[in-house]
DNA sequence: GTATTACGATACTACACGTTATCGAAAAAA
DNA sequence: TTTTTTCGATAACGTGTAGTATCGTAATAC
């Protein structure tokens, strides 16, 4: 929007007082812890300015609206695909289920995800940032490995990457969002997870 | 709240203009229908009285507040688990699945659930109501499907009937909930869906 | 020093929306 | 006809909140 210095230049350094620059950083924790553990409606720019102590003169100097912080906040949410070591595809999964567990039981991620389902149906800008910068990344790290040990013949002829992903990623889902009484995530889900799927995808022996 | 005829007991007629008795399933309609495709913020009760071609006066004759009056329309969502005359456990499990994904393609359920998701993590009214009547009747449906076939010897031993059921309800949600350029449901997803799992559920031959 | 910009705090504006109140008309019982 | 209750429409009230304006102060360049 402004930002006077439109690629690497080094700026002369502008007139007056500077920007504390980590401000910025604050701002988008203190948005993001919001949102988690008081949903999305307590999440009122007040109530940033004051869980970042700063002023709200401050959040409107580096964002135009509440819609465009929000944004930016989610986009902080990217994670590295924990690049595994383990060669043996079955392994892999497991490792992979135990990080989106992982993450799911993240308080900041497992409640921000039901805070902003509803707004992500009516809200298009919401949508395609967090599919873009959440939920792809996410999806394309497992539907890769399962793609790749297809051509392998490491997975059942006929088998499709999608479905599987479906299944792996879903389950915890559902029970992230519908907790019907039981355990969030219990100990040793994954590998039921897993156990129930595999015979079904792995190659005929 | 109201209603001096707390039983069956024929009220004798009251004194004034009869209440229109239609209006109350015209407004839950108009509720749920505004729900599914304005999304919940733009579900006011101006908008419900407009689409119910109704005064304000007569919804709120009806309901103590907006709070009330969502509940009672999402109790309006429960269906009868269609009692399959399947014996055998895969067609059984088949069929249920092709009940849910047409649930879900249901614009009505398939958009009310993204846009009431966000409400059920602030609103422990909403949540439990809805657990109530939506969640729990179509998970046990499933559940019990699966215990009672894991007691006559029909699934493996060991396999955990709240798992099985959380791959094979969480992989369409997933779908619907993020939509990563995927068709919604593709043809024959159930199909594949089980053919996934089957092996690793079913008995060891 | 002066000028300029950022800072946090606070007051203010504008608007949306849940809820209540008021209206004249309609539908029933007495 | 009179009384009672509902009806739809509309106005009004109260509150919450996004966004703006203002103020005194701090930090930097000149």
């Amino acid at each position: 929007m402004h930002a006077p210095n439109t690629t690497e230049q080094e700026s002369p350094r502008p007139r007056g007082r500077p920007r504390r620059e980590a401000a910025r950083d604050e701002i988008v924790e203190a948005t993001l812890a919001l949102l988690a553990d008081r949903g999305f409606q307590a999440t009122t720019m007040d109530a940033i300015a004051a869980r970042a102590s700063v002023g709200k003169t401050t959040i409107y100097r580096r964002w135009d609206s509440k819609e465009e912080l929000i944004a930016d906040a989610l986009g902080e949410l990217r994670t590295e695909p924990s690049t595994s070591a383990a060669t043996d595809l079955r392994a892999v999964l497991l490792e992979y289920l135990h990080d989106q567990e992982r993450e799911l039981a993240d308080p900041l991620v497992g409640r921000l995800l039901p805070a902003i389902l509803g707004e992500l149906q009516t809200n298009p800008g919401f949508a395609s940032a967090w599919e873009d910068r959440v939920v792809r990344p996410r999806r394309h790290a497992i539907v890769d490995v399962l793609s790749e040990a297809l051509e392998r013949g490491e997975l059942r002829d006929g088998a499709d990457p999608d479905v599987i992903a479906d299944l792996l990623l879903g389950a915890p889902l559902l029970r992230l969002l519908f907790p019907v009484g039981l355990p969030a995530v219990p100990a040793h889900y994954a590998e039921q997870q897993l156990e129930a799927i595999w015979d079904g995808i792995a190659p005929v022996a």
